[in-house]
DNA sequence: CAACGATATGAGCAAAGCTCCGCTTTTTTT
DNA sequence: AAAAAAAGCGGAGCTTTGCTCATATCGTTG
């Protein structure tokens, strides 16, 4: 369903090809994103967003199906600069444990920071997309999991490792857990990947 | 903001004192399942379930400040059903570590079991209730993870392994994972749960 | 049975998502 | 460079939907 090269527009919408049309959807977003911020939750409607971007409501329609996808993108791009983070991380080269614990690290800061920058933006984000529509902005990092050296895991105990360390995130991003950024919640979560990877791979049921 | 002890009205709204208006109630919530399975979450509007329900509008936002709050009393009594098993639980008395593996799996069978009688509506809760709205829910379970005998974990430990493993389960239902009730997905869980806590409490970090 | 609170109703208001079609700007064609 | 075609833009207004409110009926109590 998902196109793989576009990089703008959802669904069965026109694909832009001049620049001011690029820009046309830029400042969408930018000015959704204010509106969030600004208005908060209740406050999101099309009419302000299209009013603060300074653009006709027909515009805002011409690349995005619905409301939704409006957020859609706006997650997508959010989770773009978290991902990107990941890659531009400093992987270690010593082919120890350590590829984990420097991910889990990195990718929670680039969280944390993104959510102290856009509160309220991430917490919609968090809150409305669905798990199919932030599973692909997690692909990336699910796959650094995968390719860990020394622990093969098998789908289902990956999923329950990806699946756990976001659920940690992501309720604690939503609850406004005081120690979102703190060094002990870090080291918790590392600590949870480590045991449980180690455990699992030798599948050390009862 | 909550109050404790009436059974069924959320917020400021009357609280129903004839048996009248309490089943009138149920109807209504009984109303808002069927039109959510049968048009599911694009159809699930005030109109429609009211004219299911066969009461008028008016008595739906006589006892429900608005759409929302219908969802979350829904959740409050879903949640209530998989509460009840677990309080029936057949709790072992040996000390052992047991408590914590049987919690989890009585949990996640009623979880899974309620998803298998009303699955859109399960989807619609975990997708749409806020982390506060589900919290409540799933206190009890926590208080049970805390008072596990041996393992001794600060607010954060058990902040972590509580929503990690709700993390994991709630991903496996919206994301319709196949394995939801298979015997390795408890078994991981339970791995999961066991290894990490066993770690905590003695906090071996790296 | 009178009177009053509790319960029920549904027309209709207000707000918001979204369409439609005419207008302007940019690109392509000849 | 002029004309034609394509792409982009705008905003009045249609439609849907959440929700209110004035009115009517039911149930209970003295």
């Amino acid at each position: 369903m998902a196109s793989m090269n576009e990089q703008v527009v959802p669904e069965q919408r026109v694909i832009p090809r001049q620049q001011r049309s690029l820009a046309t959807v830029d400042v969408i977003l930018e000015a959704a994103a204010q509106v969030l911020e600004i208005t908060g939750e209740a406050g999101f409607n099309t009419n302000a967003i299209a009013e603060r971007a300074g653009v006709g409501i027909g515009s805002i329609y011409r690349y995005f199906p619905d409301k939704h996808a409006i957020l859609v993108e706006m997650g997508r791009r959010e989770m773009a600069r978290v991902g990107a983070e990941l890659t531009i991380d400093p992987g270690p080269k010593a082919g120890s444990l350590a590829p984990d614990r420097q991910a889990i690290r990195t990718f929670l800061r680039a969280f944390g920071e993104r959510t102290r920058a856009r509160r309220v933006v991430v917490l919609a984000l968090l809150g409305q997309l669905s798990a199919g529509e932030l599973q692909a902005a997690f692909a990336q990092a699910e796959a650094g999991m995968a390719s860990r050296s020394g622990t093969p895991l098998d789908r289902i105990q990956l999923f329950v490792l990806s699946r756990a360390l976001l659920g940690a995130m992501r309720a604690a991003v939503l609850e406004d857990a005081d120690f979102l950024l703190s060094q002990q919640f870090e080291d918790e979560l590392v600590l949870l990947s480590r045991t449980y990877a180690s455990a699992a791979s030798r599948r050390l049921y009862d």
